[in-house]
DNA sequence: AATTTGACCAGTA
DNA sequence: CTACTGGCCAAAT
């Protein structure tokens, strides 16, 4: 079984609540969606949001606290720029999570 | 139709 | 730190 409507509302609605500032994984977000060991279908998600979105996407990455992009590659910088304009800090290519990753309290 | 790839992850060595 | 394993599964080859 795949990701059927509502399970995918439920990520829309967890990563709509990352506030800005914080970051998720794709595995926390999957499993606040109820969803564990699917963080691929997370991230496979992220790659399918339409242009113009209102989903703050780019404060889900991945487990290490890095950019699942190619470093310099288009999409890489694009986030981190997002990230970094919201006070995310990076050292090196990572973001420290123990300082910046989202608690997962919905308020 | 079969295989590989991909905005992933945790465990182990 | 790297390397490999098994889990996951739709989409692209």
């Amino acid at each position: 079984m795949a990701l059927d409507e509502t399970s995918r509302q439920r990520v829309w609605q967890i990563v709509a609540a990352i506030p800005a500032g914080k970051v998720a994984s794709y595995g926390q977000v999957a499993e606040l969606a109820e969803l564990p060991r699917q963080a691929r279908a997370v991230g496979r998600m992220m790659s399918q949001l339409p242009k113009g979105t209102k989903l703050p996407w780019h404060r889900v990455i991945n487990a290490q606290g890095r950019i699942s992009f190619p470093i310099d590659s288009d999409g890489y910088n694009r986030q981190r720029e997002r990230l970094e304009a919201e006070g995310v800090e990076f050292t090196g290519e990572r973001i420290n999570l123990k300082i910046y990753r989202w608690d997962g309290c919905i308020s």
